[in-house]
DNA sequence: AGAGTATAGAACAAATAGAGAACGTTGATC
DNA sequence: GATCAACGTTCTCTATTTGTTCTATACTCT
């Protein structure tokens, strides 16, 4: 039972939108009035007022501090977290903060995903090549023969295709000038499988 | 239950579809008159109102708020047509009709753009596989190296890495199996240029 | 001829937009 | 603490825009 907006009311949305890095501080309604080509306050209060209404404006009870957007609470659909970096080497190498990118439905799962960057060729006989997004699933478990996110010895984080015996677990890469790494079924933590691929060309 | 539309009633909503990214603002009756070329708000709302009853536009109950298109009248954001399969084989293998898949915003060119899904392994060093999707820009020229979708003999349509030479053009599989394939100029058309990939495990 | 369609134009009520003034509050300065 | 400018709020009044309805006229088919 969301409203819809007046033309104006929309223009003004937008113009905050688009200009919001602009603003050193929330601009104040008369500087709004200014940029808008208004002369009167009133007027845009009246337009601001509809859009707080509408949840799209921060309210502003009688406290002097500008215009502000709402947090745009929610996260965008179609998007998910992008953690960071993934090669052989540290854990994984953080990206800035709370990045997000978009993924299309067809590329996950079921359950909670995020996306890695890959770095290095470590998998590129299997067409995954430095610089792709990798869309990993959570999970703890992996079949043999599936793509992990693991963990080795609480340190390094590999991308690898998985192959689990009785007693060793073995890490394959997917390059041909690499050979495969065996491992303690305890120094393995498995902290995700790959469920799709994205590269820009 | 679904009338038919008249030509003029489909005209109109064929110019809505087609020009939405155009209006800033959803247009009102006098502008969409301008645009459309008609002196009487009367006669469009007549349209109008048989484009609402048909379910296609939003009903606008004497509030201001301009003609938008009912949600499901438009193709959903984010989506690309997926027009086929290709493969070296005919042209493009087509899909049923009018099949869509979701495109992140990031693999995507300025230009319009298209998704195929990839049959074969004739670009497998390259790091597309056999069931991949690939997003293709609608061009038709392109840079010596980039991967291009061709049409040869204006037949057989195929993805292949592009080397322009002054007198041939040489379609580069990527692929140790197969070897380049030499053409006249001529003989080449180039339907598009890849710009993107995706894959499902 | 007649049904279906298209256009222009006038007229109207409602929604929207704007200006301006007045009021109470906040926050910084002296 | 008093002062004062800036700010958010509310109000009234007015102008414009917009959706709507109606009538009259023309065009296009079978």
């Amino acid at each position: 039972m969301k409203k819809q907006l007046t033309r104006r009311q929309q223009e003004i949305l937008d113009y905050l939108h688009q200009n919001e890095a602009r603003f050193a501080h929330p601009p104040s309604l008369n500087e709004l009035c200014e940029y808008l080509g208004l002369r009167s306050r009133g007027s845009l209060h009246k337009h601001i007022a509809a859009l707080i209404k509408a949840g799209l404006v921060e309210p502003l009870d009688g406290k002097q501090r500008g215009v502000r957007l709402t947090t745009h609470a929610k996260p965008p659909e179609n998007t998910l977290p992008l953690l960071g970096r993934i090669a052989a080497g540290q854990p994984i190498e953080a990206i800035e903060d709370d990045q997000r990118i978009g993924v299309p439905e067809q590329l996950r799962a079921n359950g909670d995903c995020y996306v890695l960057e890959v770095k290095g060729d470590s998998m590129i006989d299997e067409g995954i090549f430095d610089g792709d997004w990798v869309v990993i699933e959570y999970r703890n478990h992996a079949r043999n023969g599936e793509v992990v996110v693991a963990l080795v010895d609480g340190q390094e984080a590999t991308l690898k295709r998985l192959e689990q015996k009785p007693d060793e677990v073995i890490l394959h890469p997917a390059n041909s000038a690499m050979t495969p790494l065996h491992y303690n079924k305890n120094q393995i933590i498995i902290q995700g499988v790959m469920v799709g691929l994205m590269r820009r060309y």
